[in-house]
DNA sequence: CATAATATATATAATCTATATATATTATAG
DNA sequence: CTATAATATATATAGATTATATATATTATG
């Protein structure tokens, strides 16, 4: 395959791919009256159990002094709890509140149920082929560094 | 396969692709010293041939307002050219000065080659795997809204 | 011709990202 | 054991992007 045409193709795709996952993801986060970022905070927090403000910024590539800051937001909204570790006291963990757990569950939940709805109908092998494309482009993009 | 499973790995993925991709076209944009809402601009008058504010407001999701006030600071930076509509005159048509158009190609030439290297040593089957399993992403993602 | 609709412009605020500096705690070289 | 370096977070601030409200000029319409 030319180059360019596949370079265009992709482009395309991608950044319609892009916008539509950033609206879907906007939009839920929305419904319970937080930003797409303290979206990613929260959800990140619950998928890996436990993180410190130093985890969660490297996980999320984002300043370490940026999800400080976010962090202590995201506590005065009572979604997340902050403590200092007792073994480090450099370090604080943060953990989701029952709050904070509540809301990440209404949009993963929510999140399901679109993508549920999306795929009826969908083959088994069509999804597949779906997880096959991604998982390509994302070892092409790695090797691109 | 399982929603949930599907729906976690679908999220892992389109993460990662999309913090790669946006890391290359930021890199990119950096070399040429400009920001990477300029480059997507830039790209999109490139890409379309001509644009007026509105059009390119449309196309790119931001609102014509801002578009308005980031067109004029290109005009600033020389990469682009306002013109009144003559036929309506309320409408302003953008265009990339010679200066804008060598940026632009610089970044697509640049991209070429990133792309022509990573795809090294893949078979050309790979390459539609990757091209249909976006195809169909996209689809899903449409019928989501 | 008066009024509505359209396209852009200006001003401003909120959010997110980036940078510089400060403070407290822990690790380590000597 | 202590002085110094390294680590983790906090605070302040500036730039970039996005969102909202309002204004102006032009065109379309009843």
């Amino acid at each position: 395959m030319d180059v360019i045409n596949f370079k265009n193709i992709l482009w395309s795709y991608t950044r319609q791919i892009n916008e539509r996952t950033s609206n879907l993801i906007s939009t839920l986060c929305d419904h319970h009256g937080i930003t797409t970022l303290q979206g990613r905070i929260l959800l990140e927090i619950e998928q890996h159990g436990s993180h410190t403000i130093g985890t969660l910024a490297t996980r999320l590539h984002i300043a370490g002094t940026n999800i400080s800051t976010m962090c202590k937001k995201l506590e005065g909204k009572g979604l997340l709890a902050r403590v200092r570790d007792e073994g480090d006291e450099r370090v604080v963990k943060v953990a989701l509140s029952d709050k904070g757990k509540s809301v990440v569950e209404e949009i993963n939940s929510e999140l399901i149920q679109k993508i549920s709805k999306a795929i009826q109908g969908e083959t088994d092998q069509s999804l597949h082929e779906i997880i096959n494309g991604l998982k390509k482009l994302n070892k092409l993009l790695e090797n691109m560094d």
